[in-house]
DNA sequence: ATTCTTACA
DNA sequence: TGTAAGGA
């Protein structure tokens, strides 16, 4: 399929498909005018990769991890060199410290929300902006 | 109509 | 990341 459809089948833009290829993360095969022709495979690493970007991951580890990763997220290679479980090791920090900021902010967003919600219950005309 | 590359905002 | 330009 080309880019179009696996742009439309996965949510994700043309532009960052093509930018997923110049990081060697999805890189499709290439039709005789040129085109990207991108493997059913695709739809799923398309997804696999933005998910570990979401994560924070940067694409360099996205690149080295991904022949270990499984569709869902499930490791299934048990081969992976040192240098790649050391890799996977400093991420698993890095995004347990994310995780940890990011449930700081959502606990003090609950709270500020609570708060709001509270002031509303008690003053009902509050006509502000 | 769709895609391609390069480059700028 | 989006968008524009200039081609195929």
């Amino acid at each position: 399929m080309r880019i179009g459809e696996l742009s439309e089948r996965t949510g994700i833009s043309r532009r960052m498909l093509r930018y997923y290829e110049e990081t060697g993360m999805l890189i499709p095969d290439r039709c005789a005018n040129g085109y990207r022709n991108y493997g059913e495979g695709s739809v799923d690493k398309a997804l696999q990769i933005r998910g570990l970007l979401e994560t924070g991951m940067p694409t360099r580890v996205v690149k080295q991890v991904l022949p270990c990763l499984k569709q869902l997220g499930a490791i299934h290679d048990f081969d992976a060199t040192p240098e790649t479980l050391h890799l996977l090791e400093r991420e698993l920090d890095g995004m347990s410290e994310r995780i940890a900021i990011m449930s700081r902010n959502r606990d003090a967003i609950a709270r500020y929300l609570a708060a709001v919600h509270s002031a509303q219950a008690r003053e009902p005309q509050g006509a502000n902006a």
